[in-house]
DNA sequence: CATGAATGAGGCTTCATTCAT
DNA sequence: CATGAATGAAGCCTCATTCAT
């Protein structure tokens, strides 16, 4: 049995299952039952699903954006950064079998109006989104206003990319989002 | 009450449902009491859960590109209508409280290998992207490849647009793939 | 499709699931879809399930013996004859894949005080038991008291040879209720 | 209130509703609540009504053999104990307003193979079978192919018995096999 | 800190029957 | 005489959560 302690358990489990299974398709029985622990436990360490859910979000975020950043780092100027954003996404995409992203995912069939995961989603994206718009204001030609509206229609496409690649199960969306990328780069 | 016979009453209470509040979200339940039905009698009509979100998706698939060509109508050349695609959007979700795409928003976090269902999102995409291509096809400058790999860039940037304005709640997405797909057809 | 009137229909698709597939776990929708008959001709014709197993019944006694009566006919005496229902019960048996007798089934799982079904049973039965002891009663070496205790011997190999039979899917027990027959008619 | 364990409660109610009122005729929640027992914990117990189904029977088959043994055990002779087990026979199913053997009833009309209850069924009987056996093999004067087939005559014996006072309501048939019985112990 | 029994509400589906056409 | 829509009751099972130990 996995030696790690009881609550890590839990959410490795978890989101394993939350982001390949799904939110909704995912009961706290199936979760304690494959992290091997009593049902209890997991409630003393989450008080809710909703609440293992936002730890599963918490952890996703910084993994997700960690791995990106490490993809992207050896390109030189932002520019190369962003386009090579689209070839991270076609690495990770086809590693999970175009699972989608987790955080789109488990926003799009919510429970009703479950704002504390709504809240982790939204925060997850906008940094991404400030983070693009903080990439371009390093570029001597673009003025603040013109960054971010560039950013913004860069952040389309990459949102773009990955839900059309869901759902076609296939890396041509990514690929063409990156063309057009490299044309508004341009 | 309303004097839809039961089975139109079962296909669009079933239907406001499924969108508004999410497919899993939404139980049998529900759906009889809302639409003063009984039990037995919608599955009279469908052979399952399953089967009424396949119609409810096929209604949605008409109802809503019927909307998108009536919309679009008006504009003279295929560019224009490709680009008018956006102002209906920005109509469409604001009117919807930025619920998003049905068919994405099912695809998202569904029951494992419901095949039907999945089906039907498919369709509903692959016919969207087959038109584009034809608009673009009858542009007399581009051949028949060029014409598919430009549309297919359009296609993400409406999905991308879709789903980022679903998470921000806001209509600046749309404007913005609006821009880049100008920007692509210029 | 089949030219049998509608109601004959009914009963020999009825016939086969309620011996084959068991009263219980046979559905008045299976049977209509079988017979490919609207529900409400069904109930035009039978007042309901229970009185469509009477007709069962009826129709698989009168059938039953007289199948079994066909069977021993050429045996000369009575004592061959009844010792040759043994053997009727095994070339019945083996062909029906040791489904037992219709009669105990249905009796055995039935609905609380299903009475209609129940007389056609205990008519059944009775009548063979009857039939035993008209056959030793014309045996010269027995008086009437006699003959009915004899005939009664008789009765319980037989049915405890077919429920024996339908449990252990062999025949065995019947050739072992026939030896035991034999015996008691020597 | 009952103050038995909850899984115990429900197991005693189970089993009287299975055997007297038919185990396709007994429904879930008719279990629950005269075990005054909410429908959850059942299934925290019992995967499935089928699997209690099988506790059920394994119960039965201990209580009803040691039931049997402690009934004939006064008995010396092993002729005297098999002669014995048709008094039994009479004393219970008297008492149980001839309802017959519960392993018989549950298999006589039972939904499409259901392995798992049908097993329990075949092991009832094959033990009863077996032990038949032993007996008999104890007497100096029967070789083992000899005890085997007087064995197997005296099983059907006994469950005819069972099966046609179950139809009848009556203990003749009893007494009948019971005199067969003695004749082939002769 | 860990356990697993117990829960109420609700999940989807099928039952035998009746009714309007 | 035939049809299929409509029904209320009941079928078996699972949910996220709490509580006593």
């Amino acid at each position: 049995m996995n030696k790690l302690d009881v609550k890590e358990r839990i959410i490795q489990v978890a989101s394993d299952l939350f982001y390949f299974q799904g939110y909704s398709q995912t009961g706290i029985n199936q979760i304690i039952s494959e992290a091997h622990v009593a049902k209890a436990s997991m409630y003393q360490h989450f008080k809710s699903k909703e609440d293992l859910a936002v730890v599963y979000l918490q952890r996703r975020h910084t993994l997700w954006l960690g791995n990106l950043f490490s993809y992207i780092e050896p390109k030189k100027t932002n520019n190369e950064k962003l386009i090579a954003c689209f070839d991270y996404l076609i690495d990770w995409l086809e590693e999970v079998n175009f699972r989608g992203c987790g955080f789109q995912n488990i926003s799009c069939d919510l429970p009703q109006e479950q704002h504390k995961i709504m809240d982790q989603v939204t925060l997850h994206k906008n940094e991404i989104r400030k983070w693009i718009h903080t990439l371009l204001k390093e570029d001597r030609n673009l003025n603040e206003k013109q960054a971010e509206d560039l950013g913004d229609e860069i952040v389309v496409l990459l949102e773009g990319a990955i839900i059309v690649s869901q759902i076609q199960k296939n890396s041509w969306p990514i690929k063409s989002a990156q063309k057009t990328c490299i044309r508004l780069l341009a």
